[in-house]
DNA sequence: CGTTGGCACTCGGTAGAATTGAGTGCCAAC
DNA sequence: GTTGGCACTCAATTCTACCGAGTGCCAACG
């Protein structure tokens, strides 16, 4: 914004003049930059506006007033307020990535191989390589995808394991103990049945299930009843956090730490928060944008993944609010593009 | 040790006369508490030694100079060395858990369901919020466990599922992409063969693999490899870290903390470490006792757990060295036991 | 001889005072 | 509207003094 010679004072889309918005921007960097206030001095040398400090500082009182920066103390520079990084951000040209990172990036896809579960989990760790932030990747869900095999295997007599396998190469376990014992061959017809039964379903289709009294079909009422028990449950979801460790050099004060960790560990959580900014239709969730009380010092930055035109996963950083913003969304969107057409690229090899 | 009333001089197995001993156990258990340096009045207050400080100090000396304690400074207290927990910890008498925690323990295991990785997976919650340390939860290897099931799934012409089923309950998925096209019919018939070829046989079983060139002689071959290139690889060992974020408690210093996520980030470190403590016969690792340069700083605790009189996974807790051992250690103790029981009863259940 | 009280000494931690300096807000002048 | 000048503010730094916990040493004591 207003770094290219615009002429005309057709305003960003937002409500600051182009030089308020070149000041605005230039504290933001700034204070990325050094994590330090910022004074009417640095701004007016930084930015190529050609204005004084004493100017500068006027058009910040006007700034501070209408809530885009803040003053940790009077006699001291200013710092962006969340409402400040929000316009920073929306108004960010996208960046591109570093050089050495694109060659990063593209020689771990091309180098990739095995599970999608491994694939997501490396690309966590590349992500958080990439950005020195930690990094989240949420697996996809297998809701819609369609039963390719389900098999029930016998442990003893009354405890089996019900193994289904997903069009999307995704395997689902579950133990099935019923409070009565089968034999062998009752296992293995209800196994029979439930192959005829569920191939070519999905989690969603509801089957019609037997409904006589025999062992073999109480077998095969609970096998199914506990395979769609599954699905509200995970949703088969998967997520992957990738350096962790960065939390504590990017975030200052043991009790963020602890916060942010705290937060990390409860993949549900962590789930829900992604997705609540994709529902909103972010990429990036500044301090209280999203829901989450004690991350009100992060900033979330994510990028859907997407398998045949549905949202399928995505791909997430979470650093502090005066995170490297252009960087990371750059990393975030290339490698979510990479993490597309792998899949892609998978499903349509053959 | 010395807190009976023992009349002999039949000193412990170490080299240290029994008030040498109190008054390294005092300054431990009063380092721990506060984490400051603790000086010879505090020792002679609370051991039931009857002696001034001026002869403490005198045996500080002694133990200072055999390696026991250390002076973070002149004219400040003495902080127990790694040679001074070790000590403790090799005369501590096996302490007990409270009464709130058994009962937190018997509760949780006598409602814990469903697959092992969840059981594990919420032990490895429990003992962290047991003792307020970040816990580690080692799964078992499946190496010696027999084959039940083994099955083909076709997804596409040349990418297609390898899913085995072990007589633990454990799964094993892996793809299997030959660089030629398979009909279905050939992926069916392959995995007729292949289960025939390898029920009842472990991954460290040989077996015979077909030797005609057709493709569904290559397509046992591949799998049959791909199974059993498994093994090693990762040997079926699950870890599941609970409470990381008590890292960012119990640690200060910010490098500490970040080092000490940053390992537990690598899974394979992490069992390995685990692995290497426990071969050693240990069961309490201190400072540089495990070889862990950046773990020095901390103390880990492991215990294993059984299945038939065979070490199949561990629980572990990590913690500063200055950790409560007596009561970690108790409820590492308890929690193996307790996931011991659980899998015997498992077993023995049908 | 081991134990003890006494005592001088050390040195980190804290509290207060003085100082610095980055940065502001205001204003008069351009 | 912009600018330089200027008084003012206040966190951070430095310095000083001092306190006191704790030591090491020693002479005396049973």
């Amino acid at each position: 914004m207003a770094r290219g010679s615009a002429k005309a004072p057709a305003a960003p889309p937002s409500d600051l003049d182009a030089r308020k918005a070149t000041i605005l921007e230039a504290v933001v960097v700034e204070h990325i930059d050094t994590a330090q206030p910022v004074g009417s001095s640095a701004v007016a040398a930084s930015a190529d506006l050609q204005v004084s400090p004493a100017t500068v500082r006027s058009e910040m009182v006007t700034l501070e007033r209408e809530g885009y920066l803040a003053q940790p103390h009077t006699s001291a520079g200013r710092i962006p307020t969340d409402k400040g990084y929000r316009y920073f951000v929306d108004h960010l040209k996208s960046g591109v990535l570093g050089n050495v990172q694109q060659h990063q990036v593209r020689e771990f896809f091309a180098n990739v191989r095995g599970e999608v579960e491994d694939v997501l989990e490396q690309t966590s760790t590349l992500l958080s390589q990439l950005t020195s932030y930690t990094s989240v990747v949420v697996g996809a869900s297998h809701a819609h995808t369609t039963i390719l095999s389900v098999q029930l295997v016998n442990l003893d007599p009354r405890h089996h394991l019900l193994v289904a396998v997903f069009s999307d190469g995704s395997v689902v376990k579950h133990s099935v103990t019923p409070a009565f014992e089968s034999s062998h061959v009752d296992v293995t017809e209800a196994s029979r049945q439930l192959h005829a039964l569920l191939i070519g379903t999905t989690l969603e289709s509801t089957v019609q299930v037997p409904s006589r009294h025999d062992n073999v079909s109480a077998l095969v009422r609970e096998s199914v009843s506990v395979l769609h028990a599954e699905k509200p449950q995970v949703d088969g979801e998967k997520v992957f956090i990738g350096g962790s460790s960065k939390v504590a050099q990017v975030f200052d004060g043991v009790e963020t730490v602890r916060q942010v960790l705290s937060i990390l560990e409860q993949e549900l959580l962590v789930v829900s928060l992604v997705q609540d900014i994709l529902d909103q239709g972010l990429s990036v969730a500044i301090g209280a944008e999203h829901g989450f009380e004690s991350l009100s010092a992060c900033a979330v930055i994510v990028a859907p993944v997407t398998v045949d035109g549905q949202q399928a996963g995505a791909v997430g950083l979470l650093g502090p609010t005066r995170m490297k913003y252009r960087e990371a969304l750059a990393a975030a969107e290339v490698v979510s593009q990479h993490l597309t057409r792998h899949f892609a690229g998978e499903d349509d090899r053959g």
